[in-house]
RNA sequence: CGGGCUGUAGUGUCAACGGCCAGCACGCUUGCUUUGGGAGCAAGUAGACUGGGUUCGAAUCCCAGCAGCCCGACCA
């Protein structure tokens, strides 16, 4: 994409009241665009990267079974009513229609679990992994951070419908570590804990995948070496023993819950009548599981935890484009530019009449992990420099396309 | 939901004593110059959250609403 056709502009200052740094950033160089408190759009940019952490997420749940659907975001109160969790004593965010008669999906088991009754009856058709990407909606009585927390957000949430323990157990590891090499992957991983938390009604815990930054909400104690914490809300000797860890060698950090997933067992199914029949022809309950990843909080996460004081730097697997290729002499960067197209290269051109410094610096605040520049100085070769790099080395055109394929 | 703070061009602004034409910077437009780390000159462009009130006169004081941010509570 030639960049002078790229709508959006980076700005000089900084939004006023918005004290996040994820979105300080992502608003400076025009990925998003504030509509309300906790509501952002996304633009070119940032929709480019919200779809590389998608088909990062969806290779990665494909891989394991998971099969694709999308729920609506418009949901039917009575298959809440059913489960106690449309009353706004209940649950106090959702978003309803004035009659009450829609909801705006906060979250999606009840529907997802009455979508699945009509296609699931015997033993025969389980397993089932199912998942989406999709909007969800939450009144949060307090919006903030940024995109950390937000009231409308993406996530992808995949349900597992399992026969018995012994399978939702066994998927229950794959998934942790497909979600392991899914962090890995968007360069958060070394910093990404996998936290025992609060299980909830159904199960001892739940597991959060916590990443460490002093911009999240929660409060976790991790083993360094281990690779493992337990959150603040589970905290306690008897889970320190259970767990082996030693009490001493445990630090109190804060972080970003850049994933959770959840064993419900049958609990879900008992309450919401969810059976299949066995090879005895007997009735019995459906196991269930719960897998999130909020894929704004983790483009806001990556943000907080990777850049640097110039801005955004981006790992090579979620960046808008793979390359940044500057141009200072008119025209002169437009060969290589085809030439990077014609071999598919994701390249964002910039072919823009203005200075040398505005273009690196808009560079650096954008963030894509490799910049290429052209210029006279060059000399029919090419500069390249990797964002987190301070020098730049000087290679043919041939080289540098090679590169990247 | 409790508490606090704040609403001035597209952006920013601890710019402006209740009083003349609401200032400055960025952006944007036009022209000339410049061209390897946010260029220079010149001429333009665009503004008081909404509604009441006090006053001869309100960006400025008061009230209400709305909005934003922060702290707390909440966050299967």
């Amino acid at each position: 994409m030639k960049q002078s056709h790229l709508y959006t502009k980076t700005r000089k200052t900084l939004p006023s009241g918005e004290v996040a740094k994820n979105a300080q950033l992502l608003i400076k160089a025009g990925y998003i665009h504030k509509e309300l408190a906790g509501v952002y759009a996304f633009l070119p940019l940032g929709i480019r990267v919200m779809n590389k952490i998608e088909d990062l997420i969806r290779s990665h749940m494909d891989k394991i079974g998971g099969q694709e659907i999308l729920l609506s975001s418009l949901q039917d109160p009575e298959l809440w009513k059913k489960n106690n969790r449309w009353d706004d004593d209940d649950v106090d965010i959702w978003f309803k229609d004035r009659d009450e008669r829609i909801g705006f999906a906060w979250s999606h088991e009840e529907p997802m679990i009455s979508m699945i009754e009509h296609h699931v009856s015997s033993y025969k058709d389980l397993p089932v992994y199912v998942y989406q990407f999709q909007n969800k909606f939450r009144n949060e009585p307090r919006a903030k951070s940024g995109l950390l927390r937000g009231r409308e957000f993406i996530m992808k949430d995949l349900y597992s419908f399992t026969k018995n323990q012994d399978e939702l157990d066994e998927f229950y590891r794959k998934i942790t570590d497909a979600y392991k090499e899914i962090f890995n992957v968007a360069g958060i991983g070394d910093q990404t804990y996998y936290t025992f938390a609060s299980g909830g009604a159904f199960t001892e815990f739940s597991h959060e995948f916590q990443t460490l930054s002093d911009a999240g909400e929660d409060t976790i104690y991790i083993d360094r070496d281990k690779k493992i914490a337990i959150n603040e809300e589970v905290y306690s000797k008897e889970i320190v023993k259970e767990l082996g860890l030693d009490e001493k060698k445990l630090e109190k950090v804060k972080s970003i819950e850049t994933g959770n997933i959840f064993k419900f067992g049958t609990g879900y199914s008992e309450k919401l009548n969810l059976k299949y029949k066995d090879a005895d022809g007997k009735d019995q309950f459906v196991y269930l599981g719960s897998y999130g990843i909020g894929l704004s909080r983790l483009m806001a996460t990556v943000v907080e935890v990777l850049s640097d004081d110039g801005g955004i730097v981006w790992p090579e697997s979620i960046s808008p484009f793979q390359v940044h290729l500057i141009e200072l002499t008119e025209g002169l960067g437009e060969d290589l530019y085809q030439k990077l197209l014609d071999n598919n290269i994701e390249v964002l051109y910039d072919d823009r009449q203005i200075g040398a410094g505005e273009k690196f610096n808009d560079a650096d605040l954008i963030g894509i992990p490799w910049r290429l520049v052209v210029s006279e100085k060059t000399d029919g070769k090419v500069e390249i420099k990797n964002r987190s790099e301070k020098s730049a080395q000087l290679i043919t055109k041939d080289e540098a396309i090679k590169k990247f394929i």
